[in-house]
RNA sequence: GGCGCGGUAGCUCAGCUGGUCAGAGCGUAUGAUUCAUAAUCAUAAGGUCGGGAGUUCAAGCCUCCCCCGCGCUACCA
């Protein structure tokens, strides 16, 4: 076991709000890790904080008439206070805006320059001649090659989400400008990550780095093993660490060629870990470098699986390359959360937004981690509907666990007036656990162990749905427990059978007010209250009833006077639900025609004049396609044979994903003939079809009126 | 097209290196019960473990082919 753990929870982007899918696939599970090690009296430290540049903030900022610096003090605040009500326990939330954070990468990236990790390279960029600044990928629009979205950015497509480069956009144009962009060199700083392969994949896949054994890769998931090994399989190759952005962590300025230049998030975000772990050994007068240095810290990154390859390669092989760091024993990321049979999406506004929902449903923060816990997308993507989360809450939480608490308290008060009686140890009952069972309060007591132990392996395993159903099997055998030993029968003839079933039924529920905090600590505090327990701080609340069961002693002793029974659950009603159906639905639908107004008045910019020559040049016939057949390893492309009259020619085009190849045999088309050769797929293309696009991306061939003779030109 | 992860009872999901692995929770049905928020407890339902072929004494779990979902990636003049 170790001596200190560092658990991360993924930085948010300071751009929006946080949604249910954030919490699902990252906070939580750190969340519930970090709460049950503290409790196991654990030197953990929690991080985690905002992840406030890059060009999608200025964007934003300029979109809406503010600074960047507006926008990241707004979503930071808001997101850090929606954490704080949703009971996700941060030790610290910093920001990447922060000073610290800035010298913190700086200094990384000097030592990483002096290690000679670097290779300076000079590529191609977009750059803007009116606005006279290369681009970022975000400051680029055009059309998506996937979805034909006319407003796709050059990093990614928000109508459809597919990841693009900006050199893929169909009619890229500068939003700075309006103009279209010019490609111009430019120069970065290049991690040699092909450097970093060998013993990547060693380490991913053995546990092994420079010959120890660092962690097991058993204990790793499927989906992170091979996300990595898929990535590896391709060859790692060097990734620019630098970018022309306005926005972010100066490349330090005592480098040569650095003006302009910003740290990429890859040696922004993930060092921010770092810096928060600074910044709280300050406030906590502590070092922070044991943490990230000592072979004796465990650290954990729990992510989303969109974050794998950055905390699983590129982040290690950072960690590496500096060269004093400890790698992460285990990245525990989860897949993805739907919603309502639909992928959670920002901008299409189709999610559930954590800050509303605290809100608008005040006092079930752990209603809502319960349903998010039971259906947790650990190793497969999940779903989340609010019929699912009223029936959880409804059945499981107030049926189940609060119906066996309140049945409990109020046995209690009906027959001690709430104080806890004390027992016969030898008489025998039968056990809830199994109802031909026949238990005493020692052998029941002996089984609570062993299945908060075994809860707490799942914890340690990260299989927390599991961990939660075990503690829910704890209350059902405690519902077990009163219905097979009937208390309020029995009190009338046989008393002693009562004190014993109805004080170890108090042991189980005194048992889950701890055992339940790190995963409904809310709850698991009312819980207390209830209990007229102290209430749990983050002290070693959990071993100290694991050493008192062990011993055979009861978690609460006779004679403690009990406070009043209590709801700790109340259902749902199904008004409720409905109302926040309609209002996924409604923003939904306010979205879906606002894209569509919106559309048509974002024509394509004109292209600069040009001359009659200019035009002159382009060689257009009239063609009529004969044959037309997919193209073989290609999702887009047709191999088409057109006859030009006074020859055939064959031509490959991205039409495929419009086009059927039998519908478009006979097709009557406009061929730019003059245009050079160029293979693709291993097909020479002899021309190129004329096409007309539309907003949708819709394309229609462009053809003569009515039947034309081949091969004869356009002007 | 390539690669990765998935496709298990109506729903949401467990099933590690092949041999009590055919499971859990919810829902449903029937019965029991009334201390408890129309809560609880018991029992049941017969799911070809995406489809097909193969390896093996034995396969959700291994191999091959195919289909579907998600992610990454290639093609788009």
């Amino acid at each position: 076991m170790k001596k200190r753990y560092l658990v991360t929870a993924a930085l948010p982007y300071a751009n929006g709000p946080l949604h249910i899918g954030h919490l699902a696939g990252a906070y939580l599970p750190a969340d519930i890790y970090v709460r049950y090690l503290r409790l196991m009296g654990k030197n953990v430290v929690f991080v985690c904080g905002s992840d406030e540049h890059g060009a999608a903030i200025t964007v934003r900022a300029r979109k809406e008439g503010v600074t960047p610096r507006e926008i990241v003090d707004k979503y930071h605040t808001s997101i850090r206070d929606t954490f704080e009500k949703i009971g996700i326990a941060f030790d610290i939330y910093h920001r990447t805006s922060e000073p610290l954070h800035h010298q913190t990468s700086q200094d990384f990236f000097r030592k990483l320059l002096e290690n000679g990790q670097f290779e300076e390279k000079e590529s191609d960029q977009y750059y803007d001649e009116v606005a006279g600044q290369f681009l970022a990928d975000r400051y680029i629009i055009g059309t998506c090659p996937v979805c034909a979205n006319p407003d796709a950015y050059g990093d990614q497509c928000e109508k459809c989400g597919s990841t693009l480069s900006p050199t893929q956009l169909i009619n890229p144009r500068s939003t700075l400008s309006g103009a279209a962009p010019v490609m111009r060199p430019t120069t970065h700083w290049y991690l040699k990550l092909n450097e970093h392969e060998a013993w990547l994949r060693e380490w991913i896949n053995t546990g092994k780095a420079d010959g120890r054994q660092l962690h097991n890769p058993a204990t790793w998931k499927n989906h992170v093993v091979g996300q990595c090994n898929s990535w590896l399989d391709q060859g790692l190759q060097p990734r620019a660490m630098t970018r022309d952005l306005d926005w972010g962590v100066d490349v330090p300025h005592e480098i040569p060629h650095s003006e302009g230049k910003k740290l990429y998030v890859w040696l922004d975000a993930p060092i921010g870990y770092i810096s928060a772990t600074k910044q709280w050994a300050l406030d906590h007068h502590t070092n922070w470098e044991p943490y990230w240095k000592d072979k004796d810290t465990s650290l954990i990154h729990f992510i989303g699986k969109d974050n794998i390859v950055f905390h699983c390669l590129i982040f290690p092989a950072i960690l590496k390359a500096h060269g004093d760091f400890i790698l992460p024993v285990n990245v525990p990321a989860n897949q993805f959360l739907n919603l309502e049979g639909n992928k959670l999406s920002t901008s299409r506004n189709w999610a559930v937004w954590v800050h509303e929902y605290v809100a608008e449903l005040p006092g079930r923060e752990d209603d809502l981690r319960y349903n998010m816990i039971k259906n947790m997308p650990e190793q497969r993507d999940s779903e989340f509907t609010w019929k699912g989360f009223q029936e959880s809450t409804n059945t499981e939480l107030v049926g189940n666990l609060a119906g066996f608490v309140h049945r409990v308290l109020v046995l209690m008060h009906k027959n001690y007036s709430g104080v806890v009686p004390g027992i016969d140890a030898s008489r025998e009952f039968r056990s809830g656990w199994d109802a031909e069972q026949v238990g005493t309060y020692d052998s029941e007591l002996h089984r609570l162990h062993l299945k908060l132990e075994e809860m707490g392996r799942e914890v340690e395993q990260f299989n927390f749905r599991e961990a939660l159903r075990i503690l829910m099997e704890i209350s059902s055998a405690g519902n077990a427990l009163l219905q097979f030993n009937e208390p309020w029968k029995a009190i009338k003839d046989d008393p002693e059978l009562v004190k014993v079933v109805l004080n170890l039924a108090l042991q189980y529920v005194a048992a889950l007010s701890v055992a339940l905090r790190p995963f409904l600590p809310f709850a698991a505090q009312r819980l207390r209250q209830m209990l007229n327990l102290p209430l749990l701080n983050d002290d070693s609340a959990l071993l100290d009833i694991h050493n008192e069961l062990a011993e055979g002693n009861p978690v609460i002793r006779p004679n403690h006077a009990l406070n009043a029974a209590e709801h700790l659950f109340t259902r749902i009603p199904d008004e409720v639900i409905a109302s926040q159906v309609a209002k996924l639905q409604a923003a939904a639908q306010a979205n879906q025609p606002a894209a569509e107004k919106t559309a048509p008045a974002t024509y394509p910019p004109m292209k600069e004049e040009i001359q009659y020559d200019d035009f002159a040049k382009l060689d257009i016939r009239t063609g009529t396609i004969l044959e037309a057949s997919k193209v073989e390893k290609a999702d887009k492309l047709l191999k088409l044979t057109v006859d030009l009259g006074f020859e055939k020619r064959t031509i490959v085009s991205g039409i495929a994903l419009h086009f059927q190849p039998e519908e478009i045999v006979g097709k009557q088309v406009l061929v730019l003939a003059n245009l050079a050769p160029r293979t693709m797929r291993g097909i020479e293309s002899q021309g190129m079809i004329l096409m007309a696009e539309d907003a949708e991306g819709r394309l229609s061939f462009v053809s003569p009126e009515t039947s034309w003779p081949n091969g004869w030109g356009v002007k």
